[in-house]
RNA sequence: GCGGAGGUAGCCAAGCCAGGUUAAAGGCGCAGGACUUAGGAUCCUGUUUCGUAGGAGUUCGCGAGUUCAAAUCUCGCCCUCCGCACCA
């Protein structure tokens, strides 16, 4: 029998809307929970990973609105940033990937191709993008059944929301939080524009890499060096400088400087006023010499083809004891001076250099690069792979183990990896020092494809999160909220203790002006940090038809803040002040944000930035409470990428799947901390649990419920049972509150459908008895399972001719009453005893058993292990046998305490089983027809004390809740 | 490079924080059985090795250590994944 997902879910969202079921209001007679998971991004279709994090937040909801809280689930639209004015942009330049990207999208929301085009060439607006995709991911979201409350939608490039961002900066600006300064990025200079990861063609992982410039005095200027290893000046021995490329003398902010004429460019594009003054072929100046920055000593210019004048200043000093290349070459040169004749340097001038050894480390010789060479064998120049491994193995050695020489000044005797710092701090106290950026990797080309360079802003606009006390309270935040999984907290402190100074405003995309220098737009991951409160007032701004204008400073000021009087604001903003009050109040009601729900990728930048915002703006009690995690999702073990192709559409998930076994896979296929893998395969599992669900539902929760109680003398098994079910409510509920949300899955989908498929099997239960049981297991299993399988609940429920939505019906209440360890420990009883039988009768192979005798052991051994459990006593063979065998009762076993003591060392401890041996029998004697059917045996039960049948003496191995048998 | 997470049986995935009740939950796959015209449906059973009596051996990336006891704690090593600032 098949249910129709599809119509029964669309049949429940109608009357979910209809009715508003989810729409929340201020309530004070109810408790709030306040829980927000990030509004996505409307450029594009949703994927099931995407998915996967909506889904756990609609379960929070709908559990927490069950658990009796008013429930606020909100949701919005983003669309501020690059990426959909980027896609615009390709758009409209007619570029054919951006544009079947799109169309991709398009497809799997417009029936026909004419309407994919129609569409598509209505992209040239980013409004329009926008629009299509929030409503297109609005359906989505319906369709899956998650609760949110969309009366309070917005988005972000809506101009209300710009002014609330608006006054969120003036709050930073006010806080002093706000800076100014040089920035260096990724730039194209053909566009004129910073670059980001999707404008580039080549070198998408590249990032900012800073050269510390060495201006070592020169004629009348500088002699500008770039380099990684500002300490080693102490080991200089020469320059290389490429005698054929072309050098100039330029003045750099007033200084004279020479560099290759490549670098120019670059300087000018790093925020230095440039002006050339000569160039010249870079033989003209070998031979010449300039001086060291510690002692001011004469250092000779040789030349050197190995010098990149495309390569930072183009000027490179050489440190031969320390750099490899350096090594190499200057050792060509002292086997073959020839090179130098053309520059008046003679042989003997070469000859006399000595290499200087400045840094001491273990492991190597006093010239750690002529070590590292040597090694590797290396002959040439020419060999630059062997040569870069030489480099970077010397640079790190050093680096970590290496100890500044006697030859290094004040810095003689420090660690290198503590002392560059203090260097260039020096050297610039001289003024010897600047700084030159070059990318880390080359090379790296925009999509317009032009070579990128790197950019220096002056002017950048910063948040500086080292502002004085502001990380002090954001820690003080971090520290008394909720992190779950609380594995990733470290990954909150990590960032926490990285975050610095960060650009916060942009020239391009869309999102709203820096209020300061209406030039810059402010960064889109400000929009997203204080912006839950604005839900709570979202939807009276829309219904009132508020205009931005209105939305003045003074107005979020009164509303978020309570500050500055309701009649000063209502005239200065021309809003009411019964509507200002009702917005003060319903974001005094909902607020502080309950919960937060997203994925982990977001803890180094957004949610770090939350909780910052959220300190520097808002009062202790209004910070957030809680940020939730689950981790993404793989498509059949590999990471879903739209490049690769590999992407599975959320909206494909009702049609193909059903809502309910989406949910329920998204949930039971991993813990929320672990990556998930959605594989295909594993699907038809996930809808069969259901529907075995459905079938029993059909066939038992109609009927009438009925709980017997001890009194009523039920079988044992109803009571098993019963308890089984109150014990699942219980860790269902604990799991749930624990976040343990893959547990509650497979106990509301596994656990109970085998519970009850094991009722079911038992023979012994009279109909009536069996009925009325169902129907309370029933009635509890469906609400479990509300959260998880919304559609089918209803259905379910509505069927069961309950009042209202179970969306809004009572969580489920443990009856403690009907909790019975001891009856779930007899029942364990009973399937041991036939995995025994099984075992054994696999055993015997070809002899067939017919019959099998279990035997109880003797109630003394119940009560010996129950008084060992009593007195808590340590698992000590010694201790326990002193405690029995001090009561008479026991002492006259004395052989059979020691064989029972002995088992108990040997399993590390007591076990579970029940407090007496009649007990045992009992339960076992309930059970001996379930036995007999299943083992396809006569089963007999037997007292090991006074056996009627025990041929081969089998009785005697009989322990508490561990029964002897004996097949024949 | 910096920071974070992780490596568990054929596969996926719990357990690890609070060491013992763990040969290690659950799912998939596979095998056998039941029900059936059939079963890709459902249910039951099994799925490290040895064993004609319920027992024993060896297992949780590799190596060492702490402990009466380690998948769980400590140290070293190897490997994988993720984030790193104009990308949201």
């Amino acid at each position: 029998m098949d249910y129709d997902s599809r119509k029964i879910e669309k049949k429940w969202q109608k009357r979910w809307t209809k009715d508003g079921v989810f729409e929340a209001d201020p309530d004070p007679s109810r408790p709030k929970f306040f829980l927000t998971c990030p509004y996505p991004y409307v450029n594009g279709a949703l994927h099931i990973g995407h998915g996967r994090t909506y889904t756990v937040a609609d379960l929070i909801a709908r559990y927490n609105r069950m658990r009796g809280f008013n429930v606020l689930f909100p949701m919005a639209s983003h669309m501020t940033g690059t990426p959909i004015q980027g896609m615009v942009d390709r758009i409209k330049s007619g570029d054919q990937v951006a544009m079947e990207q799109y169309k991709r999208d398009l497809r799997l929301y417009l029936e026909t191709e004419e309407e994919v085009e129609a569409q598509l060439a209505k992209f040239i607006d980013p409004w329009v993008t926008a629009r299509f995709f929030a409503k297109a991911i609005r359906q989505d979201f319906d369709a899956l059944g998650y609760s949110i409350d969309w009366r309070r939608k917005f988005a972000t490039g809506d101009k209300t929301y710009n002014q609330f961002v608006t006054w969120q900066y003036h709050k930073f600006m006010d806080k002093g939080y706000i800076k100014q300064g040089d920035y260096p990025l990724l730039y194209c200079p053909n566009d004129g524009n910073p670059v980001g990861e999707d404008d580039l063609l080549e070198g998408a992982t590249a990032k900012v890499k800073e050269f510390t410039a060495i201006k070592f005095d020169f004629e009348d200027g500088y002699l500008v060096a770039a380099t990684l290893r500002p300490e080693t000046i102490f080991g200089v021995t020469n320059m290389w400088i490429h005698p054929t490329e072309e050098y100039v003398w330029a003045l750099v902010n007033g200084e004279k400087w020479v560099v290759s004429k490549k670098a120019v460019k670059k300087l000018k594009l790093q925020a230095k006023e440039v002006e050339v003054l000569e160039t010249f072929p870079g033989s003209k100046i070998i031979g010449k010499s300039f001086q060291a920055v510690h002692d001011g000593h004469d250092i000779p210019i040789f030349p050197a083809e190995f010098v990149d004048p495309n390569n930072a200043t183009g000027v490179v000093y050489s440190v031969p004891g320390h750099a490899p290349f350096d090594y190499i070459a200057l050792r060509d040169l002292w086997e073959d001076p020839s090179p130098l004749k053309p520059y008046g340097i003679s042989a003997e001038e070469v000859r006399a250099i000595e290499i200087i050894s400045m840094i001491e480390m273990k492991g190597y010789s006093e010239f750690p690069a002529k070590d590292a060479v040597e090694s590797r064998n290396i002959k040439s120049q020419a060999q630059a792979e062997e040569l870069e491994a030489a480099t970077q193995e010397i640079y790190k050695a050093e680096f970590y183990d290496g100890v500044m020489k006697d030859n290094c000044m004040q810095f003689s005797g420090r660690e290198i990896k503590d002392v560059k710092e203090d260097v260039v701090k020096w050297m610039k106290s001289t003024n010897h020092i600047d700084v030159f950026y070059e990318p880390d990797v080359r090379p790296v080309v925009c999509k317009c494809g032009a070579d990128v360079q790197i950019g220096v802003f002056a002017g950048q606009w910063f948040l500086d999160y080292e502002s004085t006390g502001w990380k002090d309270e954001a820690w003080k935040a971090l520290n008394s909220m909720d992190i779950v999984p609380e594995t990733f907290r470290n990954l909150f402190e990590a960032t926490f203790d990285w975050l610095a100074q960060r650009p916060c405003a942009r020239k391009r995309g869309i999102g709203t002006k820096l209020p300061f220098d209406e030039e810059w737009i402010i960064e889109s991951l400000s929009d997203s940090t204080i912006y839950m409160a604005f839900y709570t007032i979202s939807h009276k701004i829309t219904g009132n038809k508020l205009k931005p204008e209105q939305l003045t400073l003074s107005f979020f000021d009164y509303v978020f803040l309570g500050k500055g009087g309701i009649k000063k604001t209502a005239k200065e903003t021309g809003i009411s002040e019964d509507l200002l009050k009702s917005m003060r109040d319903e974001f005094a009601y909902w607020y502080p944000n309950d919960q937060r729900h997203t994925a982990p990728s977001h803890i180094s930048n957004h949610l770090s930035f939350a909780i910052f915002h959220h300190v520097a703006i808002f009062p202790e009690k209004h910070w957030l409470k809680c940020i939730s995690l689950n981790e993404h999702v793989n498509l059949e073990g590999a990471r879903m990428s739209k490049s690769k192709g590999n992407v599975f559409p959320l909206v494909e998930i009702p049609q193909k799947y059903g809502a309910d076994v989406y949910r329920t896979y998204a949930v039971s296929a991993a813990e929320p901390g672990s990556l998930m893998d959605w594989r295909e395969r594993d699907v038809p599992a996930v809808r069969n649990r259901l529907q075995s669900f459905m079938e029993i539902m059909q066939k038992h929760s109609t009927k009438e419920p009925r709980v017997y109680l001890k009194k009523d003398k039920p079988a044992a098994i109803t009571r098993w049972l019963l308890s089984k079910v109150n014990s699942i409510i219980e860790s269902c509920t604990q799991n749930l509150d624990n976040f343990r949300l893959r547990d509650y899955a497979i106990a509301v989908t596994s656990e109970m459908t085998r519970a009850v498929n094991h009722y079911l099997r038992r023979p012994e239960v009279p109909k009536e008895e069996r009925e009325g049981t169902l129907a309370y297991v029933c009635d509890v299993w469906v609400r479990l399972a509300a959260p998880l399988i919304p559609h089918t609940c209803e259905e379910v429920w509505s069927k069961m001719d309950r009042d209202g939505y179970i969306s809004l019906a009572s969580w489920p209440k443990p009856d403690k009453k009907l909790i019975d360890p001891s009856i779930e420990v007899a029942h364990q009883v009973v399937l041991s005893t036939m995995r025994d039988v099984r075992e054994i009768m696999k055993l015997l192979k070809d002899t067939k058993a017919k019959k099998v005798h279990v035997y109880v052991a003797p109630e003394w051994m119940f009560q010996a292990l129950n008084s060992v459990r009593e007195a808590e006593l340590p698992v000590i063979v010694g201790t326990i046998m002193k405690h029995l065998m001090s009561n008479p009762d026991f002492r006259k076993y004395g052989k059979q305490v020691k064989n029972i003591v002995d088992r108990v060392a040997k399993e590390n401890g007591l076990w579970d089983h029940s407090s007496s041996a009649a007990d045992e029998i009992a339960v076992l004697l309930g059970s001996a027809n379930y036995m007999s059917e299943e083992l396809g045996l006569e089963v007999v039960i037997q007292n090991s004390e006074s056996p009627e049948c025990d041929p081969q003496n089998k009785a005697r191995f009989a322990l508490p809740g561990r029964t002897s048998l004996f097949l024949e």
